[in-house]
DNA sequence: CGAGTTTGACCCGCGC
DNA sequence: GCGCGGGTCAAACTCG
């Protein structure tokens, strides 16, 4: 596979409201720094001043309108990439598991567990670049969603089971993970039923792995 | 027999 | 200060 298939994504958002905000500074400092018109009241050259600056705003917002637009289109073909890209995996996966699995059941963990690190790993991307632009030191946490039937998640790293809690307003319990690398790797996870929809697992990652993955394709591998 | 899981006890932070 | 709830520990247990 590409490196990147087209799928590195670029927004260049050039956020209109601050530009707008700007400008209108720039229309006031204008108006307080009126030089006086020779037979006008300051007031009349005021209101003058006023219409033009009205007309530059109606300007000013149908250029955010039509940023506004493009933005939306721009996301639209984003989506559509997501889509195409995600089923060219869920192919992939169907390819690779027949050849090691016949049963169905064990295809679709298969599928949904590879699609599931994948999440995982764009999750955690989404965080990690949220946490360094604020400059924030804490450990990297991020949260996905998976329709499972049990609390196994595949995601290419070997897990230990330290603890599983009963959580208030939530008849299923929590589980705690801890990487079988530990304490090398710092990494944690907790995965529990979501209340609203019980075929569906929230998995928190808590921190970085500080390795690789234990065997090379093994995220294929652990899918098992 | 070793590695992993289970589960009750304990710890600790937070809100009142 | 106290109680509650989430997180962790560790001994007992299970499984290959």
């Amino acid at each position: 596979m590409g490196s990147n298939n087209g799928s590195s994504i670029c927004l260049d958002l050039s956020i209109g409201t601050l530009q707008f905000s700007n400008s209108c500074m720039k229309q006031h400092n204008k108006i307080n720094k009126l030089p006086l018109i020779h037979g006008s009241t300051k007031m009349e050259e005021k209101l003058i001043y006023n219409s033009q600056i009205e007309a530059e705003m109606v300007d000013e917002m149908n250029r955010v309108v039509a940023e506004n637009r493009r933005l939306s289109t721009m996301l639209a073909a984003i989506s559509e990439r997501h889509r195409a890209l995600r089923a060219q995996v869920l192919e992939i996966m169907n390819s690779t598991s027949s050849s090691s699995s016949t049963k169905p059941a064990a295809k679709r963990r298969n599928v949904e567990g590879s699609l599931a690190y994948l999440e995982a790993v764009n999750a955690s991307y989404k965080v990690n670049c949220s946490k360094e632009e604020v400059g924030e030191t804490r450990p990297r946490i991020s949260r996905m969603y998976i329709r499972s039937d049990g609390l196994v998640v595949r995601d290419g790293y070997h897990w230990r089971k330290y603890g599983q809690k009963v959580i208030r307003d939530n008849p299923y319990p929590r589980a705690y993970f801890r990487c079988s690398f530990a304490p090398v790797c710092p990494v944690k996870k907790k995965v529990q039923r979501c209340t609203e929809d019980h075929s569906v697992l929230v998995v928190t990652y808590e921190g970085e792995h500080n390795h690789v993955q234990p065997l090379p394709g093994d995220s294929l591998n652990c899918l098992r």
